[in-house]
DNA sequence: TTGCTTACTTTACTTGTGTAGAGTAATATC
DNA sequence: GATATTACTCTACACAAGTAAAGTAAGCAA
């Protein structure tokens, strides 16, 4: 709920797989995530049941098998996480963050191109 | 030395203290963040050796006093901070960030038009 | 009904970070 | 020179997160 938390690198793996597929039990997760990172059963259970204390999941359970949901949004999780970037590294504002992008050149001629006119029409919308 | 390590709340904090008056001694940093943080000087001096020895910062001994430098620029750790939110939040692209920012209404008419001109800029110097 | 399999629970070790007290060394002051 | 001040060092605790082994429960198969 509180989209102002942060998220660690393994809670974010583990709600990719949630928000790809929900409801979603923890050895789906774990069968998601082996390649990449190797954990086993135990570890990703512990971790998504931390989760779920910390209001990141919700569970319910069916027969004996136990079902998790994200209970905040992708876009919610992207939005805090910029917005601590921001916050931290950008006194707060987004875009000055922007501009450094621009500066270091992180951003291809496309790519600027398609801002460009995404920018565009956001301003003709409002 | 490596952008690419992740930096804590609390080594952003220091650093752009360090950033800002350089060298610096512990007792500088302790007092700057007295007010927001109320961090005792043990606290900070701890904190401040560890990343010495985690080659965030260097230090060198006049008399009786430590003075810290830098060892990355603000530009080096806001890039890094940028780069891992990309990779975390938005798989590792820019732009979808930045078009997240557009989606969410996080940047006014203002900052738009400002940053038009510069994407604009951009454009025509490369 | 006996054991196989699967999922879950309990418990615990480790590392990093925030936090700081207590003790020590060196400088400054009277 | 004795004392006060300042800065440093050492040590340690707590909590979060990564990690997982071992034990338990429940449905399934023969």
């Amino acid at each position: 709920m509180d989209a102002r938390r942060e998220l660690t690198e393994g809670e974010w793996a583990i709600l990719e797989v949630v928000w790809g597929k929900q409801p979603c039990a923890a050895g789906d997760v774990q069968e998601a995530l082996e390649k990449s990172t190797a954990w086993t059963y135990s570890t990703v259970k512990t971790m998504m049941d931390r989760m779920v204390v910390k209001g990141l999941l919700e569970t319910e359970r069916v027969r004996n098998l136990m079902l998790y949901r994200p209970v905040i949004t992708r876009p919610q999780a992207q939005g805090g996480e910029l917005l601590r970037t921001a916050q931290r590294a950008f006194n707060g504002a987004f875009s000055p963050l922007v501009e450094f992008l621009l500066d270091q050149d992180k951003l291809s001629k496309e790519e600027l191109e398609h801002l460009e006119r995404l920018i565009r029409q956001k301003q003709d919308g409002s």
